[in-house]
DNA sequence: GCCGTTTTCGGCCCGACTGTTTTCAGTCG
């Protein structure tokens, strides 16, 4: 079985954590990070890239020697130089450096001083009393490790970017309450829209920054104050989130904002070019000697590079300073630009509204039409629909579109694909419908070709319009299938069948990077809320975010079509 | 280990906070 992209990945990551270990030269550590980055945001498996003679060396931070190395581990399924690491440095090692407080200088001088080899190890040194005498620490470095190991938070926690924003929005009107604050802004991967979020960075002009600090560090929220400085705090919340804030002057905010928006690769790229003019850019401005020429607003500092404001959605350095450059960047959907829903559930199946109900929510966001497509029979917790029962909700479909005006309900369905290919429902009924969504609710666990040879079958019934949730990924609890997407996007491409973006924020699916390597291979998107309850229509903004984020542009996305239109494409 | 509009060698983003130090190293984002 060919070796997957993440699993190249993780092998990078893991050489680069034990080198770091080991002390080596930080920028081969960077190196093999940076190369990890690269591999983990391809579409294109990098086994058939070799198989198909391409130079790896070709991609952004792979030289000849990774190239080399990534070609022994598609060969071999090993890499040498990480088994002599792993050889070297206890495995458990790594694990240490994901302790907050903890790099790779701490970890070693407790390995060397106290033979600390894991988590276990090093809760006993602090529980002990042991850390305070060695050299470079003391009692309060012990005994922030001990309670960082105590309270369980070690491993990394992201949350869904949906389950934050109510939050955020609190945090935003609790700070923005403090007398003399003119902004407030939650920047980082929150403000691009990344699906997950590790931690709020925040950022304000305040005019009493004391006094903003002091309300952030006091609000009831939180749990642990990480840091308190004038300028930057850290917080831990009741539910774990890190929030960091950061007040700046109001003529650094544009670089403040830029900088903390991130992302990190997107920084590093422009401080580069920066750098080549001579310019220092910095979360304060981009300054050329003492002077600062730019940094009040975010456009200043892109303008001074002779570039368009790159949307935030963007800054994940995956080609967008290239495309500025070339005036070639993508005019980003809107939530404006839909037309209707292609997927969603009524009361007949599992959902929560009756297809009227659906109707006057579709109504009232504006769309013009919006398909009912309840599950098929196979999926017997969700109450499926068998070919007589979908007849029937045909037919009461048809009449409901007699009495409505302004909004078309299009007869639908969510139909299962088999273990083999084959669908749910037979063509006769079908062939009934406006529009068939085809989607894999079982058997995630195939093999990428016979995955990949599934999908493609069922795409070749020629009454199949859209497939759903392609990867069957659940962000954080279920991994997406494996499949050959390049020939899948092809497949998709010649058949007429559009993908779906579903807009679940636990699905996102297909994800940002696949949206985008979609849209290159000229297939066609269709964004659906999946939604179960008329009151959840709105849930497709969550989809429009990750469209941003996969380039999308709204020619790109079936649902932004009229309804004759969007006809044409569902006839095949 | 990567990379090139000063370079195939010699660079490699930049600043805040903490804790342990007496002027700074380590970590983090």
């Amino acid at each position: 079985m060919p070796v997957s992209n993440a699993a190249i990945a993780r092998s990078l990551e893991e050489v680069a954590d034990l080198l770091e270990l080991e002390g080596a030269n930080p920028f081969r550590v960077r190196a093999y990070r940076g190369a990890a980055r690269t591999v983990s945001g391809l579409s294109q498996n990098l086994s058939a890239m070799i198989a198909a003679g391409e130079d790896l060396a070709e991609l952004p931070g792979i030289g000849a020697d990774l190239a080399g190395k990534i070609a022994v581990i598609v060969d071999s399924g090993s890499l040498p130089l990480l088994d002599e690491l792993r050889a070297r440095t206890p495995p458990a090692l790594a694990k240490l450096l994901g302790v907050p407080g903890m790099g790779p200088k701490r970890v070693r001088q407790l390995n060397a001083v106290l033979k600390v080899e894991s988590l276990e190890d090093l809760r006993r040194a602090a529980a002990e009393g042991r850390i305070r005498d060695v050299p470079g620490f003391g009692e309060k470095t012990e005994a922030n490790i001990l309670s960082e190991l105590t309270q369980g938070l070690v491993e990394e926690k992201r949350f869904l970017l949906a389950e934050v924003e109510e939050l955020a929005g609190h945090l935003v009107a609790a700070l923005s309450a403090v007398p003399g604050t003119r902004e407030v802004v939650v920047a980082g991967s929150f403000r691009r829209r990344k699906e997950t979020v590790g931690d709020l960075d925040v950022l304000a002009v305040a005019g009493d920054g004391a006094g903003l600090m002091e309300r952030f560090t006091t609000l009831p929220d939180v749990a642990r104050v990480l840091a308190h400085g004038e300028t930057k705090s850290s917080v831990r919340l009741k539910n774990d989130l890190q929030v960091d804030l950061r007040v700046v002057p109001a003529e650094s905010f544009g670089a403040a904002l830029h900088y903390f928006t991130g992302s990190k690769a997107h920084n590093i790229a422009i401080r580069r070019m920066g750098q080549k003019q001579g310019l220092k850019v910095n979360e304060y401005g981009v300054f050329r000697g003492e002077e600062q020429i730019a940094g009040a607003d975010e456009a200043g500092i892109y303008a001074l590079f002779g570039l368009p404001e790159i949307p935030p959605e963007l800054r994940e350095d995956r080609g967008e300073i290239a495309a500025a450059a070339n005036q070639t960047l993508p005019e980003l959907i809107t939530v404006s630009d839909l037309r209707g829903d292609l997927h969603v559930h009524s009361s007949d199946s599992d959902g929560r509204s009756s297809p009227a109900e659906l109707a006057a929510a579709a109504q009232a966001l504006g769309y013009a039409y919006l398909a009912v497509t309840d599950h098929s029979k196979r999926l017997g917790v969700a109450r499926g629909l068998d070919a007589k029962r979908l007849r029937a909700q045909i037919r009461a479909i048809d009449d409901l579109n007699g009495a409505l005006s302004g909004i078309v309900l299009l007869k639908g369905c969510e139909v299962d694909i088999l273990e083999d290919g084959s669908l749910d429902l037979p063509d006769d009924v079908l062939g009934e419908l406006d529009v068939v969504v085809a989607a894999v609710h079982s058997r995630f666990d195939l093999g990428p070709q016979q995955q990949t040879e599934r999908f493609i079958r069922a795409m070749d019934r020629r009454c199949v319009n859209i497939l759903a949730h392609p990867t069957g990924r659940l962000i954080g609890r279920r991994k997406p299938c494996e499949l050959d997407l390049e020939k899948l996007f092809a497949a998709a491409r010649e058949r007429g069948v559009a993908l779906e973006l579903n807009a679940q924020p636990a699905r996102l699916d297909l994800p940002d990077i696949h949206c985008q390597a979609a849209r290159e291979a000229g297939v066609v998107i269709a964004i659906g809320s999946d939604a179960h309850a008329a009151g959840r229509l709105g849930d497709i903004r969550h989809g429009l975010d990750q469209a941003r984020r996969g380039w999308l542009a709204a020619a790109d996305v079936l649902n932004t079509r009229p309804l004759t239109e969007l006809k044409r494409f569902l006839a095949r």
